[in-house]
DNA sequence: CACCATGTTCCTTG
DNA sequence: CCAAGGAACATGGT
């Protein structure tokens, strides 16, 4: 469940959940996902280490702990790729099918799952050094989004999913952001006329707080236990309205109407993804 | 069997 | 050096 939104809405679930828990015991059942950071030095670092603070940068998941005995703080870097999960299960519960690491907390069991195993948990940093600009704080502006759009040919709707150009954004709200702004998501990034970066840059932030304060508000159903997913995109905790489903206005819905003028939302492929989009709100200009 | 999937990195090409 | 395109990673759903 990897964007910006749902990142964030994890993030603000788990920090208090994993605040000053200290790590028994680490399972590595998959070393891939701690790459480059090897099985024993990731072992070594994070036994009897404390949670002491969790933000987010772009989709990353930004972990300090505190060793006991080094007292050195650290950072431990996560990112969910497109179907990794981190949640806590009771200590004793059986474990999914695809943990990849498993911390143990005493009571409970923090879990990191990942299907596909595109996702990260590692003690290696350099992957946020390449991040732009949040979307959501004062270094995105209209100004620097026009700078970061100046040098590319590349159609807008590829563009945003440039984790330097802003960091967060991934393959549905790029496209949900360009219906908002009513762009059309092939015009050249460095043709967008200014009046059109500023529409972008508020719908960007609009559809990335709008999905945020979804989630914020709905109860999620992390582990996923839920009959669908652990959804977030498509489906709701059970119990929850139903009116929480609908919350893409494009995204995954070709030739269904377009919530503003009815006409039939096309898919397209661009970069090898596919985009969603109206043809009729968000015509291109020569 | 075919094609699709919320992401990033690496390699090649120009 | 840079921009851009495509494959690779790995598993599952339809």
């Amino acid at each position: 469940m990897p964007e910006l939104p749902e990142v964030e809405v994890l993030v603000r679930h788990l920090r208090p959940l994993l605040q000053n828990k200290k790590v028994r015991r680490v399972e590595v059942r998959r070393a891939k996902v701690l790459a480059p950071t090897s099985v024993r030095k990731f072992a070594r670092t994070l036994t009897h280490a404390r949670f002491t603070g969790l933000r987010r940068r772009g989709k990353y998941l930004l972990f300090t702990l505190r060793g006991v005995n080094s007292r050195a703080p650290f950072m431990l870097v996560g990112h969910l790729g497109m179907t990794g999960r981190m949640y806590l299960l009771p200590t004793g519960s059986q474990l999914p099918k695809h943990a990849a690491v498993v911390l143990d907390l005493g009571r409970q069991n923090f879990i990191f799952e990942d299907t596909r195993y595109f996702g990260r948990l590692t003690l290696d940093q350099t992957a946020t050094d390449r991040l732009g600009p949040e979307p959501l704080e004062a270094g995105f502006t209209p100004a620097s989004l026009s700078k970061g759009l100046q040098r590319s040919g590349q159609p807008i709707k590829v563009k945003l999913l440039d984790q330097s150009l802003v960091a967060g954004i991934g393959n549905i709200y790029a496209s949900e952001a360009l219906f908002r702004a009513a762009i059309s998501p092939f015009l050249p990034a460095n043709r967008l006329k200014i009046s059109e970066v500023a529409r972008l840059w508020r719908a960007i932030r609009a559809v990335l707080n709008e999905a945020i304060g979804c989630g914020s508000t709905v109860p999620l159903d992390y582990p996923g236990e839920g009959k669908r997913d652990g959804l977030f995109y498509f489906g709701r905790a059970p119990g929850t309205p139903d009116f929480y489903e609908e919350r893409l206005r494009v995204y995954d819905r070709a030739d269904l109407p377009c919530p503003t003028c009815g006409t039939a939302i096309k898919r397209s492929v661009q970069a090898a993804r596919s985009t969603f989009y109206c043809p009729k709100c968000q015509r291109r200009r020569a």
